[in-house]
DNA sequence: TATGAATGAGTATTCATTCAT
DNA sequence: GATGAATGAATACTCATTCAT
């Protein structure tokens, strides 16, 4: 029976593949830590015990490793399967349950959301991959927004507007919570943020 | 004869003051285009049209000349006199305009805002100046609130969650309008913001 | 039944001697169009199709394949040939002969000239065996013209100064002909170089 | 009385232009010695008793060191004023003094030659300098050749040929007289050489 | 035989900072 | 005040070589 030079090299493969994943997942950390110009080639590779020169073999420069990581990470998928769930429910309903959830999905996702706020001008990739997760998710949200508008549950209004308010309230909460929290605790933030989009802060006329 | 020592330091004082300046506001432009870690002292005294040592004798340090730039130029007087027209002034005639003036100061400041997104990390005044100016115009903006919420012009509600509500959207609007315009126009944006903020969004109850 | 090992052995051997011939062969290629020390292993792996560990199998370092190379395609035995044609024919006749045809012998020889004259420096071996084709051919070449001598055909003379002379007119002459060719033809050169040689440029005594 | 700037400025270029000068001296040598390739700047900044990063301050780059050392050291001033002492002068009295001179020259450039041949392929300024020197030096020697067929001193021939074989002759003698002395001595050899060339080595006839 | 993952020393270059003039 | 020569540490990246499979 011959050797199967197949199997060992799928083997190989995936060992290599883990080891890639390994140096994106510590690049992720370190990067979101001390930012990417600060972060030199010997402390990734001393963060994920590596000698430097392997980076090299995995990515074809920091840059590229920078562009593995964003890709890596981008968390559009959850961000789909989170808003795939708004559908045929009322909004009053679940509006601040989705919001709480997507706050929550910025909070596990730190480590990327400071990328994505400090790193723009390191690398291109960087704001084509959070301009296309804002702008999918964001168009997601709206075509829900359109459904009960149609239901008439909803006024009619520009629901781009109301749904980059919400969105951008939480992802600028989400990005202060962090650094300073305030007063009020996201959760409820967020409950009063729901009410006041439905209602209006406005007295009620007459 | 000699020269009054006092008249001439004086005179000197101002040039070194101009010069002074000068530099600042150079750096600002270059800081904001290429980021704090990728522009060298040599680059900007170039820009400056100026001798790198120079750059030294104004500026303890590359930090400290981030300092002064971030305090030089932080918004807050601006932000202030903006805030301080909204008194006595009902909010449904001043919230769009001054959402609107907001937005083009923030626009003003881009360079500055800029620096503020991106070089959070480089030193720690950044975020701090950044946080000061915020939670200022925020606490300011509250107040407005709280006031038309005793007149009885708005509902009681947290108005903690509805100023930084309108001031988070139209800051993140700015951030990205720049970067990446969409459909809506940022006017007519703020209009619909202000409109739906206070009427809500959610049907008229049967 | 198991195969008979001597002649498994046999077939691996000559395998592994093609294999080894192709991988000098390659490397005396990219040595000679990039340069011994510009050119690395996993280039010339490349190059030849292999993983670079192989070049490991089939020599001890890189220094050694550039060892190799050189012993390899060391041009002495159809130096040696060439030469060989020389005796017993009468010097006008056969020296331009035999000059265009070692002109073109270091034609067809360019890569290793490309070696011999740029990476002296970097392998003591390199101008060991240019040294050792050259004085070979000069003293091989300075005996057929001590024959000539003797025969009365040429004048008692220094040869190893004529015969350095033609070699190395010839030798710089293909050296210089490829990087920039000049006004005469080589062909027409060697013949004009064997008549000046023979005849002398001097005007014949009144 | 004010003081001199300018005169201030003047020495601080002339200790500048000092230094300059001195890492390109120190430079030719260490090229010469170890090859441009294996020559790092670290060696080079230590050779001339400076930090490296001053290398680079006089240097945009390693190539452009190279070019500043080529194109400072090239021997055409000498190599004109040499061929210049020809005109006027009968064949046979000079042609062995220039020789010598020649191969002298050749000689005291000793460090340029090495890099002339060694490092042709490290940046096109090289080979383009020699070919300069080469190509004008053969031209001047021509000309005089050309002249001394006019005044029937010599007889007519190709005289770009005759000028190559001496002009070749005595590079590749001073090429391989370093790196392996020969036999014959270079003066006397540059004797026998310009005898051969002018005489011929063909038994006169009859 | 053949692979390519892994190593660690070495390289050119940049840069903030100092200082004599 | 102003210059730019000089420093030396840091950085991204390359490469010959080794070795487990």
């Amino acid at each position: 029976m011959k050797p199967e030079p197949h199997r060992r090299a799928t083997w190989r493969d995936e060992k290599a593949e883990e080891r890639r994943q390994q140096l994106i997942d510590t690049a992720l950390q370190v990067f979101a830590r001390k930012g990417f110009d600060k972060t030199s080639v010997r402390e990734l590779a001393a963060a994920a015990g590596v000698a430097q020169g392997l980076m090299y073999h995995y990515f074809k420069s920091k840059d590229k490793l920078l562009e593995a990581v964003v890709e890596r990470h981008s968390f559009m998928p959850q961000l789909k399967t989170l808003l795939s769930t708004l559908h045929d429910e009322p909004a009053p309903k679940v509006l601040k349950v989705v919001g709480k959830q997507f706050f929550e999905l910025l909070g596990q996702k730190e480590s990327l959301m400071n990328i994505f706020f400090h790193e723009t001008q390191s690398h291109p990739i960087v704001p084509r991959i959070w301009r296309g997760i804002m702008n999918e998710g964001i168009s997601l949200f709206q075509n829900y927004l359109d459904e009960r508008v149609k239901l008439g549950e909803l006024r009619p209004h520009n629901t781009d507007v109301s749904a980059r308010t919400l969105a951008y309230t939480i992802v600028l909460l989400r990005g202060t919570a962090t650094a300073f929290p305030h007063r009020t605790r996201a959760d409820e933030f967020i409950s009063h943020l729901v009410d006041n989009t439905l209602s209006g802060i406005a007295a009620p006329a007459g």
